[in-house]
RNA sequence: GGGCGAAUGGCGGAACUGGUAGACGCGCACGACUCAAAAUCGUGUUUCGCAAGAAGUGAGAGUUCGAUUCUCUCUUCGCCCA
């Protein structure tokens, strides 16, 4: 027999599709959309098993729903700004671009070979000036709606290489290519008001029903609405003081007051500059980091003024005010009161400088002794010690107390807190998109004239090895505009700001007027189906929501404030690691299996050490190349198996055996064709029996759940049913056209999964392009006999295969004939029955 | 420390709203074909037991005629936040 050939199958079929434009998408108001997106990739030079898995999920979904009759959008493109280019293009010597641009097209040639359904007439490239200059005019619209400002913020500062770091270029405090120590320096950046939208982009979470509760969790947890209250505290002091803001969410614990603490970036902080103490202190502050995690895991230290604070509520209590290193200036007010007894932190803080530590919260109302020693109580419980506090339950009775107390004496006031901080989009980089914005003389920026866009990043095909290349380049920095002299903002935009609107180029992906035309986004958007990777559960798809917000905030003609209405996040994909007797890494490809353990194959002698199965990774070596895959295996083989043994959402491990058995099963799959095209050659003319008919509609619905639920693992299991059912059944006599009806719609519903194999085979048995997702009977899947489970005392005894049409006492009268069952009935009273129709009955005696 | 989630054979994992636990695949064992091997095909495979049977979904309780599924407590692991 003919084996199948998957390589001259599968390139024909993906030049047809090429060349018949098969999968090019056009608005037609006539038909339902359907716009199915998975997130683009970064072209860092190959597509990587987490992009095969990403698109395979995708275009399942996106063939099925085109089979369906909708009309699916399903476009790809590229995330080509950002560092990893710039830093390639350092090491060897090339430009960016010309890096980006030949990653591209690789990469472009490996999705094309696992034969996804896309619309590559679609494709865009974040770095090309046809994208960002649209991005160029966005920034200008939301700088005139007044989402855009500038301000100074800490960066990363490599002293050694004159650039400014990510945090994760930060290793150990020092610089990941120089190894200088990095210091803290404040810079002039540009930020998105993302907090103008704090409570639209909170409570419209509720609004996604499609969305996994993770990630709303998640996101509800970042943007952190916190309700409390601004406490206004008089400072006795011999200097020009008069009173400190707080922010907190337990005002009701007032009287436990201990001390304050501020920010040493608090505007407070003026008044100490002159201060030795002071500035070594700020500085010991500085070396902390900027990440929230290592302040909170830091000592927490404080500097001691000469500021004493009152407490509002009890003129009595006079406390010291500190500049403490956990407090941040971005959050509240950059001033909080502590209260040892009931916050750790404040504890820790208060035990270390021998600060006072009053309990006022008690869990038991009348344990008026309580006393918090060394470790703080955060429970619920009651106010006492606490004037005219005591007794009240809390925190629920007690916080409103105090809050209506503190506003009615103008002490204080209700306010709500958000987590959330602005955006910071400015990164001092050359591979990004320009910020059009020019500074005139005195340095006072001012926005580019819209027409004088697009601001194109000039060519540098050497880039510096320090500092902002953009900064040296002369001639592209300075322009004089009325004869007046400007020079241009060196920074460039972050590429999340890039990410965070390409879903609406897809619609217009040609429009040159605007960065979308409103009559596409219309019919298109929201995105119904977006897919990608659980990493980007926060900044991406929060920044995307803001955007949405952003462009339709003052816009009479866009009323689109949620941009994705579905989101799935899929797992990883991962393999087992292994380690030769050096404990070095090696390479699946380095390893060859015997009797159930593994060996190097160089030295078949040594056996490696099997480690657990972890996420792929260079570094653990434990990575497979899709291309030598697909090259092996063919696509529809590599789309098979990254779809079968884990449901999407889950990690899924990648094994040798694993992907051979589904190249096998493919295999297998054409040889049942061949058995078919033998059978409808033998014509038989009567009617055997109805059971492939029944089994074929039973197997569509099936499919179609699955499909509907994501479960595509099933399906690949539902796929190897069909295999070994029809293989039995085929050849026991069926009417040509009840074969060919009813494989005809099992290779549709193969359809999304392996499209290669089923194309080829529809094509054999009707020569059509036609092919409409097919539907089930009802009637068909009804069985008229069932099978009964018999349980005495809930435990399974036996089964009885009866007519469906059968009575209770119909079915206890073949229980009593049944040997095996019977003989527990025996001398027994029966107590209860529960009888469950067409699947169970329960004797309980 | 807080939040969310998970735990089922040797392994990955099935089980719709509580109703036959272990689908499907891997691995393993045996058999067929072969001089032989590979490939392919077939059979078996939760544990204990020759069997009849019994136990069994991380541990312990509870609700129920009946719990992998619902409730509570605990253990371990994962993710996110701190």
């Amino acid at each position: 027999m003919e084996r199948y050939n998957f390589k001259t199958v599968e390139e024909n079929w993906q030049k047809y599709w090429e060349k018949n434009k098969t999968f090019s998408t056009k608005l037609d108001k006539n038909k339902k959309k359907f716009y199915c997106l998975e997130m683009f990739p970064y072209p860092s030079g190959k597509i990587h098993m987490g992009h095969v898995r990403n698109y395979t999920i995708g275009d399942v979904l996106a063939r099925y729903k085109s089979l369906q009759g909708y009309n699916v959008l399903h476009p790809m493109g590229w995330d080509s700004f950002g560092m990893p280019a710039e830093n390639a293009a350092r090491q060897n010597n090339l430009s960016p671009k010309d890096w980006t641009e030949s990653n591209i097209s690789n990469m472009k040639s490996q999705l094309k070979r696992l034969g996804l359904s896309i619309d590559w007439d679609r494709e865009i490239s974040t770095c090309s000036v046809d994208y960002y200059k649209h991005q160029q005019e966005f920034f200008l619209e939301l700088y005139d709606k007044g989402l855009v400002y500038r301000k100074e913020q800490d960066v990363n500062w490599d002293p050694v290489d004159q650039t400014v770091l990510a945090n994760e270029q930060v290793i150990d405090g020092k610089g990941w290519r120089s190894g200088a120590q990095v210091e803290k320096k404040k810079l002039n950046q540009w930020f998105f008001n993302i907090t103008k939208f704090s409570n639209e982009l909170l409570e419209s979470l509720n609004t996604l029903n499609q969305w996994p509760n993770k990630v709303k969790t998640m996101q509800k947890n970042w943007i952190g609405k916190s309700f409390g209250c601004e406490v206004k505290f008089p400072i006795s002091s011999p200097k020009d003081i008069k009173e400190i803001k707080c922010f907190t969410t337990r005002p009701d614990t007032l009287f436990g007051l201990s001390f304050l603490a501020l920010s040493v970036d608090h505007p407070l902080s003026k008044f100490y500059e002159q201060d030795e103490e002071f500035i070594k202190f700020k500085k010991k502050c500085s070396e902390t980091g900027t990440t929230e995690e290592s302040i909170a895991n830091a000592e927490k230290i404080g500097f001691k003024t000469d500021l004493i604070a009152i407490n509002p509520l009890d003129e009595n209590i006079k406390v010291p005010v500190y500049f403490a290193n956990f407090v941040l200036m971005d959050y509240g007010l950059g001033a909080v009161f502590g209260c040892p007894a009931h916050d750790q932190r404040d504890l820790d803080f208060a035990t270390k400088y021998k600060l006072s530590v009053k309990t006022v919260v008690t869990p038991k109302k009348d344990d008026l002794k309580f006393q918090v020693t060394d470790e703080a109580y955060t429970g619920p419980g009651y106010i006492f010690n606490s004037s005219f506090l005591d007794g009240l339950k809390c925190p629920e009775d007690s916080i409103i107390k105090t809050i209506e107390h503190l506003e009615k004496n103008k002490l204080g006031e209700k306010k709500i807190n958000f987590r959330l901080k602005d955006w910071g989009i400015s990164r001092q980089r050359y591979w990004g998109c320009p910020i059009p914005i020019i500074y005139d003389e005195n340095n006072n920026p001012q926005k580019l004239p819209k027409e004088m866009l697009p601001v194109e990043l000039p060519k540098i095909d050497k880039l510096q090895s320090t500092g902002n290349p953009l900064d040296k380049e002369n001639e592209w920095k300075n322009l004089t505009i009325d004869e007046k002299k400007y020079t241009r903002e060196t920074d460039t935009l972050d590429t999340f700001v890039d990410s965070s609107w390409y879903f609406l180029r897809f619609c217009s992906p040609k429009n040159n007027e605007y960065g979308f035309s409103y009559e596409d986004i219309k019919y298109w958007m929201p995105v119904d189906q977006y897919i990608g990777g659980v990493e980007h559960a926060i900044l991406h798809l929060l920044y995307s929501r803001f955007f949405m917000q952003a462009l339709s905030h003052k816009n009479d003609n866009l009323n689109i404030t949620e941009p994705f209405k579905g989101l799935f996040t899929q797992g990883m994909v991962c393999h087992e690691t292994y380690k030769d007797p050096e404990n070095n890494w090696v390479s699946p490809d380095e390893i060859i299996s015997k009797d159930g353990k593994k060996y190097l194959k160089n030295n078949p002698s040594q056996e490696v050490k099997v480690g657990p199965s972890e996420s792929m990774s260079k570094s653990k070596k434990n990575t497979i190349d899709p291309e030598n895959i697909i090259n092996n295996y063919g696509a529809d083989s590599v789309r098979l198996f990254i779809l079968s043994d884990s449901p999407p959402e889950k990690d899924v491990q990648w094994s040798e055996e694993g992907i051979a058995a589904s190249h096998k099963f493919i295999q297998k799959l054409w040889t049942l064709h061949t058995k078919i095209i033998e059978e409808i050659g033998k014509d038989h003319s009567e009617n055997i029996g109805d059971e492939l008919i029944k089994f074929t509609n039973k197997f569509i619905k099936k499919i179609s759940n699955n499909l509907e639920n994501f479960s595509y693992n099933i399906i690949v299991a539902n796929l190897h049913e069909m295999h070994s059912f029809f293989i039995k059944e085929i050849s026991k006599g069926y009417k040509k056209s009840t074969i060919l009806d009813n494989y005809k719609k099992i290779l549709i519903t193969m359809n999304p999964i392996i499209p290669h194999l089923s194309n080829e085979c529809l094509k054999i048995i009707e020569n059509t392009d036609e092919i409409t997702w097919p539907s089930y009977d009802e009637k068909q899947i009804k069985d008229d006999s069932s099978l009964i489970v018999i349980q005495i005392n809930g435990k399974k005894r036996g089964l009885i295969k009866t007519d469906s049409s059968l009575s209770e006492t119909e079915i206890m009268k073949l229980i009593y004939e049944d040997q095996k069952i019977a003989k527990y009935l025996v001398n027994n009273n029966i107590k209860k029955q529960i009888y469950i129709k067409n699947k169970l009955i329960n004797i309980i005696i």
